[in-house]
RNA sequence: GGGGGCGUAGCUCAGCUUGGUUAGAGCACUGGACUGUCACUCCAGAGGUCGCGGGUUCGAGCCCCGUCGCUCCCGCCA
């Protein structure tokens, strides 16, 4: 079947935007919006709009009516007609090449106005260079806003992608399951949206964060591998790259282990970047979380720029500096980032890049640099001759932040970062994916000590840590994984627990204490895992953000139809709302001071 | 929860530094002219709660206080 006979209709013979210059000679009939007119007078131009792109419909004595032409001449832009005509060659001279469709136009012989548009209160048809209207706008009518053609292609590509998700997956034995969106509230993680129960008085519903404990469930009932193109939902402060509700490629497989689920999520990967036109890696590097801490300073890497982070505190070791000297004696490191060509920065410029490792909590930088090779900076009259700063070349500065690596490690993150910014180091072309391996499975809260989980308590621990640091367990290494793309985290997951008696230590672990508390909260994911359950883990992909990417969008909002604002409001349909005092009773429900 | 930016015609913006006659421009819109344009061109016209409230002042788009909305960032996001 061409293109042609499937957007075939009652009341339309094909697609305007799709019209080339094969179908010289066609009879047509066309339905679409009008994007602008040109009135020349005696013939007048109409740009007909489709969601494949735009059509010059021209209304001239020699081939239309008088009342086309009129018709034609005074119909408002926006307003949907159907149109019939021939399709006709243009003239060498007046083709255009920066259109699809631009080798034909359609000489109309009748235009009816099937749908009048009012004025669009943002416009839809913008001149060379015309601005978007604001965002507040562009949401408050995004019926407008959504006929313009760079969104529609970015949710088709969205459209795309999912295709290309459901294929791959589907190709390799996963079952499209779904889970429910009225579910039970969880009390760590992310603020829950709580849904309340009318039929029972007091108790509330949560929408999912995430379909986390039914993909383990789907697992122990034997489904052997599971995805689903979850909504998942998060009642917390919003970002550009960050709405309250998003959609998450949510995966599970059993009897595998680690490599299993990171080698189907890098084929996962490339099937979608090659259905974008873009390439991904097949196998792509990995890092431990350590490695990574260590010489980036993150845990989701940019590696499109060098620019490591080294350790310098043997060199520092040996010199009397107070700062580097008391940061040493209270166990600390001495770690620095050596930047080729920035000795020609200014002061202001390196207080700019010093400010910024500020604000991530160290006490400053320390600078040294060396010119005409000489090093200078405070530093200086402590370096000179020792041979490691041989490694600082001449032109470059070096940044050092002194002090434990839970403050060292942001700071230097950052001023990697920015530094990486200010040397034009960083090649928008680029791609450097990189999987983060070996998270740790907890993180220590400094103040109360209380442990908390980096991933989620579901997460299995390294069986090996486990046995040899039975009592540390803060320094239990996670099989747990990020996948990584230039600093941005596209997806992550883990190995989970599939031993219920190692479950219920992690609980303990996380002051989750006694087995009547455990049982409250997660008793039936507990009970399921005492039924027999498979080794299994799985792994779940942000994918707004990855058709983000991939559309080269610069916000999230514009690869989801109808998003929220940073305020989580919805600015087109209003919510949320107040409801009437009756809607409330019924929910056994009675407002606050709001 | 905290910090920055923005808010003037339907849209995009100027005007605010240094308060002063009737608040301007481009696009869109309305009317007119025009037979090959494609951001058509040309002529004319209409269009304003300067986000909202309060204050200072003889006088506020402009200064001050508060507030609302949008946006970016920090906190937060197992």
């Amino acid at each position: 079947m061409s293109t042609g006979d499937l957007y075939s209709t009652a009341l339309r013979s094909a697609r305007a935007g799709a019209l080339r210059a094969a179908d010289a000679g066609r009879e047509v009939s066309l339905g679409g919006w009008v994007h602008r007119t040109r009135n020349l007078g005696g013939i007048v131009f109409v740009d007909l709009r489709d969601i494949d792109g735009i059509a010059q419909i021209s209304f001239g004595t020699d081939w239309a009516s008088a009342e086309a032409i009129a018709a034609a001449a005074s119909v408002g832009v926006e307003s949907v007609v159907l149109v019939s005509g021939t399709v006709v060659l243009r003239d060498a001279a007046t083709k255009n090449p920066e259109m699809g469709t631009g080798d034909v136009e359609v000489r109309a012989t009748a235009l009816a106005v099937v749908g009048p548009a009012v004025t669009p209160a943002i416009p839809v048809a913008r001149g060379r260079g015309e601005k978007l209207a604001a965002e507040e706008l562009r949401l408050k009518y995004r019926y407008l806003d959504l006929r313009r053609a760079d969104l529609q292609a970015n949710l088709v590509l969205r459209h795309r992608l999912l295709q290309a998700s459901r294929r791959f997956l589907t190709d390799r034995g996963y079952l499209e399951l779904e889970t429910p969106i009225l579910t039970k509230p969880t009390p760590e993680g992310a603020r829950d949206y709580l849904v309340p129960s009318r039929v029972h008085p007091g108790e509330f519903y949560a929408l999912p964060q995430s379909p986390q404990i039914y993909k383990q469930l789907f697992m122990i009932c034997g489904f052997d591998r599971y995805f689903q193109i979850a909504r998942c939902f998060r009642d917390e402060d919003l970002r550009a790259d960050r709405q309250p509700e998003f959609t998450q490629i949510d995966i599970e497989a059993s009897f595998v282990e680690q490599d299993d689920i990171l080698s189907m999520a890098e084929g996962l990967i490339g099937a979608l970047w090659l259905e974008a036109g873009a390439a991904a890696p097949a196998v792509m590097p990995r890092i431990t979380y350590a490695d990574a801490m260590d010489r980036y300073g993150t845990d989701r890497p940019d590696l499109r720029y060098g620019l490591e982070i080294s350790d310098w505190t043997s060199v520092f070791e040996g010199i009397a500096f107070n700062i580097t000297r008391s940061a040493i004696d209270a166990g600390g490191r001495v770690r620095g980032i050596v930047l080729p060509g920035a000795a020609a920065w200014s002061r202001k410029q390196v207080d700019d890049v010093e400010a910024l490792a500020k604000s991530a909590g160290a006490g400053g930088l320390l600078r040294l640099k060396r010119v005409g090779g000489k090093l200078e900076g405070p530093l200086a009259k402590f370096a000179d001759g020792v041979g490691a700063f041989d490694a600082i070349p001449d032109g470059a500065l070096a940044l050092f932040v002194a002090g434990g690596d839970r403050i060292s490690s942001p700071a230097l993150d950052r001023v990697r970062q920015e530094c990486a910014t200010r040397l034009g180091l960083i090649s928008e072309a680029a791609q450097c994916f990189v999987i983060v391996t070996d998270f740790p499975m907890f993180d220590r809260d400094p103040e109360t000590g209380a442990l908390s989980a980096v991933h989620h308590p579901f997460t299995a621990p390294h069986a090996e840590d486990v046995a040899r640091m039975p009592d540390a367990p803060e320094r239990w290494r996670a099989l747990a994984y990020d996948v990584v793309l230039n600093g941005t985290e596209l997806g992550g997951g883990s190995i989970r627990t599939s031993d219920p008696v190692m479950q219920a230590r992690m609980f303990t672990l996380l002051g989750i204490g006694d087995a009547e508390e455990q049982d409250r909260r997660f008793g039936f994911l507990l009970e399921a895992l005492r039924a027999g359950a498979p080794p299994h883990g799985g792994i779940a992909f942000g994918f707004d953000r990855i058709v983000m990417l991939l559309s080269g969008a610069p916000s999230l909002r514009d690869v989801i139809a109808f998003p929220k604002t940073t305020a989580a409001r919805a600015l087109f349909e209003q919510a949320p709302t107040r409801v009437p005092a009756e809607d409330l009773a019924e929910l056994h429900l009675r407002l606050g001071d709001a």
